[in-house]
DNA sequence: AGCACGCCGACT
DNA sequence: GTCGGCGTGCTC
């Protein structure tokens, strides 16, 4: 007898047995297909890792396979591999992760076959003037696709703003046709729509690096900004073109803004496939597809991206490779940027890490040897570096945050025609409300957590747990009127600016500003344009934007996590502010750089604003070294939440007392009760295990999570666990 | 994680 | 009377 073994996206730690449909011939089976199974009551999507002669199950319990769905793999086997290895790296269900290195699409049971995409050209023997004058929106679009001998697809033409209804009604006059895509590897001989630009030494040293691997190798391209790093990864990327390759690149979620894209469209004559959030599962699917066949030469996408099979894999570029996006912060819990690199190792292919702020851990590895560093310190066009300034505001009036030094500053930037960043992390009107009387403050019911006030809408709005309630007239403890906020955010920033700078237009960049469609491109243009303005925002002004005009940026509460109870708030902070200043000054203007303070003694806050971050990081790191904290020591976080208080820290408990002493070379912290221990009505506690050696983490993690999934209070609880975690909470 | 079963309170 | 609250148990 055979029977198939499958993975099911389920969260047990275990592989099911079924038996194979009637007439199917087992032998024809290859490993990595779908199949459709039943499972208790529902039918999913598994993936057939082995066909085997036995099973521990009894037979009355087997059930058989409903449907094979693909007579070959759509996945290569080197990236089902990856998502195993990770599922072991990262303690992940096997089939819960193996399932999510496929695209969603596939996932639910889709056919895995791409469509069919088309692309529009103009009717041979046609022009413009076919259409009757009036007809603006088709004359617009006939314009458009006529710009476009090579055809365009609809989705194109879409994004410029053009209509489905106008499309076909220049179709049905047949003044436009569409083809049928055809990929054909791309022309090696002209592969470039423009020039390279010329590289500087530090950037040609780079680049020789990188290029002249022919194999597996790390590098960390260590660049502030504007030295010039995109320029490095496309004349990096050209070169694997050249040999008909394709490249991946990965970018932060929030990175991947059409301006990202368009660098990579106008440089090369090749197709490229973007795995962006607003694509259909079945958009994305097709995009996955055109990768796996190697149809597409160039694949940008976020974290998920790094499962994409590349028929040709030459090159992978992750840019920003410090970006907490990179690590998926709920149920598989993956980096994309270290999976990254064991995909580079496992396709023996260069691999770079992009960054101003690299990680710590990246840096930690150049100094291991493991990852090659080369770092850019020129500025473009001999750009001059923002000049920092610690603004110390102890006892110093505030204006809602602004100190009066601060406000001249803005004034006198506005004043020399140039515009000005506000930088402040807290978005809303003010982080808390208080009574005057009392001291009651607003509180979440469902989190140990103030409610923000916002103004726009009027409401209290908790940021944990997105809770929502109309802002009390009355004090909810004592009836006083006395109702006052505390702290100030984007909102009250906002309205505060527009007090002292009544002439100035002030737009504020937020997650609440931006939410609507286009609202964000509105707010480009109008900073594009150049005149006189202040930005106010959050650290959606810290990534991707370039703000050539912004010759002073000022950061608010540069304090904001410099005492956190986060090993890596530090660093954080630090890239934060890096990121932030790295706005100011491009090109032709330099630029200042304000931190608002009441620790200007601060050591390291010091070192970051004289030294830069090379001579920050370097001293983190010794500290890091010494209260043994990572990169110096692996550690995992075993979290567990319940309804109900001290539960969850009394399962921790019973784990930790029953694995204490059993395992060599391991640290146990805790359990303690999480950063916020009530969050969205739930209470969280964690324990904390780490080693000098990563076997030996690894090692222990296997056999705790055998030993908890049996634990009996294990199904009454919510547990989870964090290799390598990124923050705490 | 889902999903169903099952046992108690508050509605028409 | 039943509708539905969520505790418990199971998934080849």
């Amino acid at each position: 007898m055979t029977f198939l073994r499958v993975a099911i996206p389920s969260p047990l730690r275990r592989l099911f047995d079924y038996l194979p449909p009637e007439h199917v011939n087992t032998k024809t089976l290859q490993p990595g297909i779908r199949v459709k199974v039943p499972f208790g009551r529902r039918e999913l999507t598994g993936v057939l890792l082995e066909i085997v002669p036995e099973t521990n199950v009894p037979l009355k319990k087997l059930k058989s396979v409903i449907e094979i769905l693909d007579s070959a793999p759509l996945q290569p086997q080197y990236i089902r591999d990856l998502a195993l290895w990770a599922a072991d790296y990262y303690q992940h269900p096997t089939g819960d992760a193996l399932l999510q290195s496929f695209p969603v699409y596939l996932r639910k049971g889709g056919e895995g076959v791409a469509t069919h995409s088309y692309l529009w050209k103009v009717s041979p023997n046609t022009s413009i003037k076919d259409i009757p004058i009036r007809a603006h929106q088709q004359q617009a679009l006939y314009q458009l696709i006529a710009e476009h001998p090579q055809g365009i697809s609809k989705e194109a033409l879409l994004a410029e703003g053009g209509q489905t209804s106008t499309l076909t009604s220049l179709e049905a006059k047949q003044l436009v046709t569409k083809y049928k895509c055809e990929y054909h590897l791309p022309d090696i001989s002209r592969l470039l729509k423009e020039a390279p630009l010329q590289l500087n030494t530090e950037q040609e040293n780079a680049y020789q690096t990188i290029t002249k691997h022919h194999n597996f190798g790390v590098f960390l391209l260590d660049g502030i900004t504007g030295s010039g790093k995109t320029e490095v990864y496309l004349q990096a990327i050209h070169e694997a073109l050249k040999k008909g390759l394709q490249a991946l690149i990965l970018v932060p979620e929030i990175g991947l803004t059409p301006q990202t894209v368009q660098r990579f469209q106008n440089r090369f004559h090749v197709p490229i496939a973007v795995l962006h959030s607003n694509l259909t599962d079945k958009q994305r699917f097709n995009a996955w597809m055109h990768a796996s066949q190697g149809e597409a030469s160039i694949i940008i996408g976020t974290r998920s991206a790094i499962f994409t099979p590349l028929k040709r894999p030459g090159i992978i570029i992750i840019d920003e490779e410090h970006d907490s996006s990179f690590k998926q912060q709920e149920g598989f819990r993956y980096s994309a940027r270290d999976l990254a690199v064991v995909r580079a190792h496992a396709e023996q292919i260069p691999i770079v890490l992009g960054s101003a702020t690299p990680s710590l851990e990246s840096l930690h590895n150049c100094a291991q040897n493991r990852y090659q560093h080369l770092t850019l310190r020129a500025r473009a066009g001999n750009a001059i570096p923002p000049e920092f300034q610690l603004l110390d505001i102890k006892k110093l009036p505030l204006n809602n945050g602004l100190s009066s030094i601060l406000i001249e500053q803005i004034q006198h930037h506005i004043e020399q025609g140039t515009q000005v960043l506000v930088f402040i992390n807290r978005r809303g009107f003010a982080p808390s409300l208080i009574c005057h009387d009392c001291g009651w403050l607003a509180e979440c019911r469902r989190c140990d957590a103030r409610m923000t006030l916002h103004q726009q809408p009027a409401h209290l709005h908790c940021h944990h747990c997105d809770s929502q309630r109309p802002i009390p007239l009355k004090c909810d403890h004592c009836g006083s009127r006395a109702l006052k906020p505390v702290g100030a955010g984007t909102e009250r920033t906002e309205q505060t600016l527009k007090e002292l700078f009544p002439k100035t237009p002030i737009l504020r960049v937020d997650r609440d500003s931006t939410s609507r469609k286009g609202a964000m491109a509105k707010i480009m243009e109008r900073v594009n344009e150049g005149s006189p303005c202040i930005l106010v925002g959050t650290q959606m002004l810290a990534k991707g934007h370039h703000f050539p005009k912004v010759t002073l940026v000022a950061i608010l509460d540069a304090d904001a996590g410099l005492f956190s109870t986060d090993f890596r708030g530090m660093e954080r902070t630090a890239q934060m502010i890096i990121q932030v200043a790295g706005r100011a000054g491009r090109a032709e203007h330099s630029g200042k750089v304000i931190l608002q303070t009441h620790h200007a003694e601060h050591p390291l806050l010091t070192l970051l604003a004289t030294q830069g971050y090379d001579v920050f990081a370097q001293e983190e790191l010794k500290q890091r070294h010494q209260y043994q904290l990572p990169p110096y020591q692996h550690i995992a976080i075993i979290r567990a939440e319940a309804t109900y208080s001290g539960r969850a820290e009394g399962f921790l408990q019973s784990i930790r007392d029953q694995h204490n002493q059993i395992f060599p070379n391991i640290q146990w912290s805790g359990p303690f009760p999480s950063p916020m221990e009530k969050r969205a009505g739930v209470f969280r506690s964690q324990l904390l295990i780490s080693s000098h050696s990563r076997p030996f983490l690894q090692h222990s993690l296997n056999h705790l999570c055998v030993n908890i999934e049996a634990h009996p209070m294990a199904t009454k609880i919510r547990w989870s666990i964090d290799v390598d975690p990124y923050d705490m909470h």
